[in-house]
DNA sequence: TTTACATTATTACCACGGTAGTATTACCTT
DNA sequence: AAGGTAATACTACCGTGGTAATAATGTAAA
């Protein structure tokens, strides 16, 4: 197991992961391909990638018609979390409201989505 | 000039850059000695990284009495908005609120961060 | 059955963050 | 003048993310 540091992962593997996610597990041509759009690379770095995952706990292949068939074995949540709490550790000491203080007087932020974050903290307020 | 990636600095970096943000300038000494209560490390893993740093136009040093001085080349403000927005970007498709959304169910919060996260929307959302 | 094609395996690089030992230099104290 | 000390310079190394070319292999088509 190796709990693999989830509080790290690079662009390249969260975007890889993203994929794993979103379609619960893949090929190395269906995430190749999906990541088509966005970036041009070769097939084989898709697939160097995805084995080296592999080694770092973060996805599991099975074989099927001689396809890889690639999934995920860390849960988004799970590390969205752990490099989150990283993130918010290393730049604003752990505090969120330093963090949102520091976003909100910096970011373009759309009344939509002000209020949407109203909502939640109100939302989340109750469940105290 | 290069204008160095600010979007992405190691963590070893940015703690030193704090460091440096806190006292406006240090020297190798006072940056080792600082981090010291924190972090067991040579004198010369901050010196070698200080001048890599250098290299990346994070830092300036200039020299006196033999020793390096240094002084930072970026502003907090602007690191903590770039890796802020890379960061989101990478894990929430750049949504802020799709971020607090996940803050706020997984971690731990208290009441008071609760409520200083309540005033500071209301009080953006007064600029608009 | 030969060939083309898709897929994985192997191997190699580079950049960079991090870590530090050793060498050199220069100053300060006996 | 010799020797200690504090500082930087130089060099080296490791891990890992990222990138990919080339080789090998197996499958399907002609």
């Amino acid at each position: 197991m190796s709990k693999t540091r989830l509080n790290q992962l690079g662009d390249l593997q969260l975007k890889i992961m993203k994929v794993l996610w979103e379609r619960s597990e893949a090929t190395v041509a269906e995430v190749h391909e999906t990541l088509a759009r966005e970036l041009d690379l070769a097939y084989t770095t898709i697939a160097t990638m995805l084995r080296k995952m592999e080694g770092r706990g973060l996805v599991k292949h099975r074989v099927e018609e001689r396809k890889f068939i690639y999934r995920p074995q860390v849960k988004e949540d799970e590390v969205a979390s752990k490099m989150s709490a990283h993130f918010i550790e290393g730049l604003f000491e752990g505090s969120l409201a330093d963090m949102m203080s520091h976003l909100l007087s910096t970011q373009e932020i759309s009344r939509e989505e002000l209020e949407r974050l109203e909502k939640m903290i109100a939302e989340r307020k109750k469940k105290l």
